[in-house]
Order: structure tokens, then C-alpha cells, then sequence
DNA sequence: ACACTAATGCAATATTATAACATTTTATTC
DNA sequence: GAATAAAATGTTATAATATTGCATTAGTGT
């Protein structure tokens, strides 16, 4: 029930992405190229973080040409800075961004087995955040929330063993 | 006031730490040898996040003889098992812990400016992360918090330019 | 002393990311 | 539509971070 996998058409999800993706961009009168779009289907292609070098070799493999790391990382920068993909710092690795118009740092639950990310939505954890800042006087400008553990279908999984 | 800096007589803070390394290292029979210790006063030398070549780099400078990564690196992972050190993902940087006798995931405030960071001790904010995570039948492990912003001290400096 | 294990040394290499500069593509102005 | 400027991409090299595999040394228990 909780299994992302199961949750939804994942061919959707990915379609879904890329549309939202170009009609961002063309709102913000910014270029959704070729290979930003190649790059962020890539990085939609599961629900899984992908590292830049993945990302090259399945691009490489889908198109017959091989971009440069300094490509993929200028298209990886491009959607970071546009909101349609975090950076998992503890993974060093890419995901896609559910909700690109709301600007915002994500917060992750990432399966330590199946190694999906999902991403959460709730103002819970940034309201306890900023209270523990305001308390050392901070200034809060990316809270970055990374948390490792085992999601809901591989605790059935390894149930049932 | 919030000034890291300010709060405390830091060479007492780092001999502290070495003192309570030792002690915890001898009740857990565990060794606490001399690249282990270096490591840890290089990370203890101030309270910003340090990198593992700066520390190699630190321990060649101190001491005429220059380990190889891995020398490090292993020293640093006893650190972490032991709780004595927390790694700072997004910086690719090890930082010293405050209570390493409570086995934890720190939660941290990381300064854009001096680069300190600031480990909190709240609950608050796994309470947070674990009631977000129930709702998804998660189970939490490790949670990582990286807060990257401007600590008090900074804001000061730079509201009286 | 001997065997055993843990820790370290060492060389090579893997992985992730960026710098610097050339070229191409796209947009803008005349 | 040609000239120009700006943005994006290509290309080569290299920086920064981290690990593998194996040799050696130092402790530990018998």
C-alpha cells in the first residue's frame, strides 16, 4: 500500500514531469534543451536518487552520444536552480521535485534497501527546524533533511521472509 | 553573544573532548591510538566541519610524517562508529560531537559565513521527522538535518557594516 | 616464542565535481 | 536577413573526495 511502485503508473509520473517541466519553463522564459529534458527524464526514470555519472552512461546509451560530465552537471544545475530537482547530499545524487512552482528544499525518506526517496510535503519538520534556530539566533536559508531508514513495503517484505 | 567564539575557552573544549574519547574508548575497550587521536584534535581544532585531506594535510604539517587517505579515512570511521565525530554530508566534512556517549545523528546549523556549525540538542526536530515518517509507515534510522544559514554572530557582523 | 587479530602503511584507482577555453546555437538589433 | 551579442553546449584536463587490495607492523592471548 505504501509501495511507491504501486501507488501509481510510473510512465505517468514520468510524463507528468517532463510537461510540467516544459510548462515551467516556458513561463519562466527559460530553455527546457535537449539534454535538460534527456537529463531530467533520466532523473525521473524512478523514484531512486541517480548519480550524474549514471545519468551520463544512460544517456549515452539511449542516444548514441556521450555528453561530458561538465554537460550533465550544467543540465543538473539548471534544474536545480528552476526547482525540478533536489541534490541528495548524502547519496550525492539526483531526484525529481513533485512540486517544482513552490519554491523549497525537500525533505526525504530514503529506503536504506529499495533506495527510493520519497519526498515529504509537510511544513512539520521546517516549523521544528526554525524553532531550534530561532533559539540560537540563526537565520535559516536551506534546511536539508535527509533520513535513512526502511520504507513501509520493505519492512512487509522482509516480514514475510 | 551566540558567538561560538565567545562561549568558551576553546583549548579547554578540545582537551575536553580528547579526555572524554580516551574514557570512552577504555570503557568500551576499544583503541584509541595516535592517528585516532590526531584525528580527532584535528577535527576538534575549531567548530567548523573539516575535510579529510585537510586533516591529513593538518597531521603532515604537525607532525613530519603524512598519512595516506585511507589512514585517515579508517580513523575517521572509528570516529563515526563510536560516535566521537558526525559527517557533514553536504560539506564532505567531519565535525566533533558534543555527547558521543548517547548514540545519535547529529542535527546541525551551519553558518554560509564562518562556516561553524552549531549541533543542536532538541528533540523537537526528531519528533518531527519521526511523526512525518510514521505517516508514511517509514522507520527511521538515521535522520541527517544540515541547516545551512547565517548564525547570530555573522548577522551582527554584517548589519553593522 | 607462537599464533592470531587488529591496526596501519602503501600503491593504485574509483567516484564525484569543476575549471578553462573552444564552438555552436539562439536571440536581438539594425 | 546579416551582424552582433548572449546563452548553451562541447571538449580536454584536472581537482576533490573516497575506496580497494595487499603488505607490514603492533598488540593480545596461549
Amino acid at each position: 500500500m505504501h509501495n511507491i511502485l504501486q501507488q501509481h503508473n510510473h510512465q505517468h509520473c514520468i510524463d507528468d514531469a517532463l510537461a510540467r517541466a516544459r510548462e515551467l519553463c516556458q513561463r519562466r522564459q527559460v530553455k527546457f534543451t535537449r539534454i535538460r529534458e534527456q537529463v531530467l527524464a533520466c532523473v525521473w526514470a524512478n523514484h531512486q536518487p541517480v548519480g550524474a555519472y549514471t545519468i551520463l552512461e544512460e544517456i549515452a546509451k539511449d542516444s548514441d552520444r556521450r555528453p561530458a560530465p561538465p554537460t550533465v552537471y550544467r543540465a543538473l544545475d539548471f534544474l536545480l536552480e528552476n526547482g525540478l530537482v533536489h541534490r541528495i547530499a548524502s547519496l550525492n545524487a539526483f531526484v525529481g521535485c513533485k512540486n517544482p512552482n513552490h519554491h523549497h528544499q525537500g525533505h526525504f525518506l530514503i529506503c536504506r534497501q529499495c533506495r527510493n526517496a520519497i519526498e515529504l510535503d509537510t511544513d512539520v519538520i521546517n516549523s521544528a527546524i526554525n524553532a531550534a534556530a530561532t533559539q540560537h539566533g540563526f537565520a535559516v536559508e536551506a534546511p536539508c533533511v535527509e533520513v535513512v531508514g526502511c520504507c513501509a513495503n520493505c519492512q512487509e517484505l522482509s516480514d514475510n521472509e
